[in-house]
DNA sequence: GTTAGCACTCTATTAAGGTGAGTGCTAATT
DNA sequence: AATTAGCACTCACCTTAATAGAGTGCTAAC
C-alpha cells in the first residue's frame, strides 16, 4: 500500500497549503501554484484514490480536499522537511535567561512562555514528576516551640517543605537525630519507595529507633504524599483563537475546558510512545476530547533519566516542522540549563 | 437628584429582570411579572426618565432596557437585597477542607475553585503579598559542597527557599552565625524594608560583622527580590462562556486574554477602595479592558491585617448579591483557618 | 496514461419580505 | 394632574429565494 512518488507529491502539497491556509484544497489552484507539471484533471484521480485509502477526505462533496489525521501522520513521518528555520539566534537569547532563575518553578513557567511565542500555539511544561525523583537529602528543624520544617530535596532540583507541628519535647538535637537516621536509609532512593516503604515494614524500624518519632511519622509521610501533585505549566492557552477551526465558540470552549483538565492533559503528555520526540495527531490521542488537536512533546532530563516534558498543542493542523523545530532546540537548551545547575 | 419610590421599584425591577434574563426588559413583560400596580404606559414614561438620568439605556430604539454601570451602582448601593441564600452548609462543609492543605499555596488553589464553583464566575484569589509579610525566621544551611539552602519564613505561613552557591570555605557554623546574626536584626521586619536596608547603609555593617558575609550577599538580595512574584490563583475560567454577553468570539478572547495578564489583574484587584468588600462595576474598573466587567473583592486577614484578596469576575450583569453572599462566607471561613493555622 | 470539457453539487452570500416585541406620542379617563 | 388605552412606527431577527463561485466526477478525445 506503498503510495507511488506522485501521490506523495500530491499528497504533501495538500498538507502544505491546508497547513498555510486552512482552506481546503482544489485540484486547480494546487496545480497552479505548485507547478507540479500534471494537469487538475489528473490530480483529481490521484486524489480520488488517495480520499479512498483514506489519507485526504472532503468537508462536502463540492469541496476541494482536507488532510486526514492518517494524512498528517504519514506527512508526518515521510513528507516533512524539518525546516531548521526557527530564528536560532533569538531562541537562543531568550534561552539565556532560563539561567538567570534560580528556582525551577520560574524557569519552567518562563519555558512554557517562550514556547508558546515561538509557536504561537498553546504550550505545556511538566516539572519533574516528584514520585520518580531521588531523594537527595532530608533535613528536619525546628522553627519555635510549636512547629517544626522538614525540607526534603531531590536530584531534580524540587524541593518540598511542609511545616507541620511537633510536640514541644522533641528537642532540636533529637530531629536532628531523626534526620540522620532518615537520611542514611532513604537518600538516593525515588520517593514513590519512600512512601511505599513508610508504610511498610520500616515504620517499625524507625519507631524502635526513636520513641518520638511516631509523633512525626504521620505528618511526614502526609508531605510526602502530597508531593505527588504535579507542576503544569500552560502559555499561550488564548493563541487558541487564532485557528478559524476553533472559530466557532462551542469548539474554542472545549478546548479551553480541556487544558483546565490538569489531570487528563499530563496523562496524554506523558503517555508513552515516541523517543525524544512524540507526535500524537487528532484521533491518536488517548483522550477523546483531544481528538481535534495534535500534540509534539519533547523531553527533558537530569542525570540521564526523563524527568519532564515540553509539549506544545494545537489544531491538528499543525505547523509540525516548525514546532518539531523549536521544541528539538528548547530541549536541548533546557537540558544544558538543567544540567549546569544542578 | 433621589428618584422617587415608583422609580426605584422600576429600576431594582429591571435590573433583576435583566440579571436573570439577560434580554432586555421591557414596560409590558415588567407590569405583567412584578405586580407592580402600574400600567405599561406609566413604566414606559417612568423609564423615558430613568433613561433620562442615565441609570438605563436601550441598545436600540425599539428594544427593552437595560441597566447602565450606574444603574447597577444604585442597585447594588441601595436596592440589593442581600440574600443569604447561598446554601450556607455546602459551603462550610466543602470549606472545611481548606484545613487539611499543610501548604498555603495548594490551600489557596482550592477555594480559588470553590469560589468559581459557588458562584459560576471566575474566582481569582491573591496570595499574601510577599513584600508586606514580616519575617519570622531566616534558616541558612548548607546542602552539600558547593550549595547552601536559604529558608525564609514570614508570618503569613510563605516559604520561600532559594538554594545557591556558597564558597566552600563557608563553614556550617559560620553559616548559622550569619543566620543568628541576620534574624536577630530583621524578625519581624517587612520584607520590603529588610529589601531597602540590606541595599543601603546595613550592607556595610554586615560585611563587617563577618568577612565571608559578602560572598552570600548579592544571592540572598537576589532571593528576596524575587519573592515579589505574587501568587495568582485563577479558577472557572471557562465560565465566561455560559454568558450570552460573551457569546461573541472576539468579546470571550478579550476576557480570557485579559486573566493571562496577571499584572492586570492583580493591579485591578488590589485597586484601593471600598473597605471589606469592594464592588467594581465594568468603566469603573481603571483597566479599559475590563469595563465589560464586574469584580468584587474581599480581603483576607492574617495578625488583623489585610494580606490577600478573594476576587470574582464576571459580566456586569452579575448576581451581585449571590457573589457578596458567597465571598462574604468565603473569606469569613478563610480568615478562621488562617488563624487557626498561623 | 493524460487531459479538456461539461454537467452537476453544494456552500456562502445577498436581498426581500414577514413577524413580533417594544417604543413614543396623543387623547381619553380617573 | 396623573394615569392609561390606543395606535402608528421602528428595528432586530427569521425565513425564504436567488445567485455566484469553487470544485468535483465522468466521458471522450488526445
Amino acid at each position: 500500500m506503498t503510495l507511488n512518488d506522485r501521490k506523495m507529491m500530491i499528497l504533501q502539497a495538500i498538507v502544505k497549503d491546508y497547513i498555510e491556509s486552512a482552506e481546503p484544497v482544489g485540484s486547480r489552484s494546487l496545480s497552479k501554484k505548485y507547478n507540479l507539471g500534471i494537469s487538475p484533471a489528473t490530480i483529481r484521480n490521484e486524489m480520488a484514490d488517495l480520499e479512498e485509502l483514506g489519507f485526504i477526505k472532503q468537508p462536502h462533496t463540492s469541496a476541494g480536499r482536507v488532510p486526514s489525521d492518517k494524512g498528517y501522520r504519514l506527512y508526518v513521518d515521510q513528507l516533512m522537511e524539518i525546516k531548521r528555520t526557527a530564528d536560532k539566534t533569538r531562541i537562543h537569547l531568550k534561552t539565556e535567561l532560563l539561567r538567570q532563575y534560580n528556582e525551577l518553578e520560574q524557569m519552567l513557567q518562563y519555558t512554557s512562555k517562550l514556547l508558546s511565542e515561538f509557536t504561537n500555539y498553546t504550550s505545556i511544561v511538566l516539572a519533574p514528576q516528584v514520585k520518580k525523583s531521588r531523594l537527595k537529602e532530608i533535613k528536619l528543624a525546628r522553627i519555635d516551640e510549636e512547629n517544626m520544617l522538614a525540607v526534603f530535596v531531590t536530584n531534580t532540583g524540587l524541593i518540598q517543605n511542609p511545616i507541620f507541628r511537633v510536640p514541644p519535647e522533641l528537642s532540636s538535637d533529637e530531629l536532628e537525630k531523626i534526620a540522620n537516621f532518615l537520611n542514611q536509609k532513604f537518600v538516593g532512593m525515588p520517593l514513590e519507595e519512600i512512601e511505599n516503604r513508610l508504610a511498610g515494614t520500616l515504620k517499625e524500624e524507625l519507631e524502635r529507633f526513636h520513641s518520638a518519632v511516631h509523633s512525626v511519622m504521620p505528618e511526614l509521610f502526609h508531605a510526602l504524599e502530597q508531593m505527588s501533585d504535579m507542576g503544569l505549566y500552560l502559555s499561550g492557552t488564548t493563541n487558541i483563537f487564532n485557528f478559524p477551526e476553533f472559530s466557532d465558540l462551542s469548539k474554542a470552549r472545549d478546548f479551553l475546558t480541556l487544558l483546565e483538565e490538569k489531570q487528563v492533559i499530563s496523562q496524554l503528555i506523558t503517555d508513552p510512545g515516541g523517543g525524544q520526540l512524540k507526535i500524537s495527531i487528532g484521533s491518536e490521542n488517548s483522550i477523546q476530547k483531544a481528538h481535534e488537536c495534535s500534540i509534539v512533546t519533547a523531553s527533558y532530563h537530569m542525570d540521564n533519566q526523563t524527568v519532564g516534558w515540553l509539549s506544545v498543542i494545537g489544531p491538528t493542523r499543525m505547523d509540525y516542522a516548525h514546532v518539531i523545530d523549536v521544541l528539538d532546540q528548547m530541549s536541548r537548551l533546557m537540558n544544558q540549563a538543567l544540567k549546569d545547575k544542578y
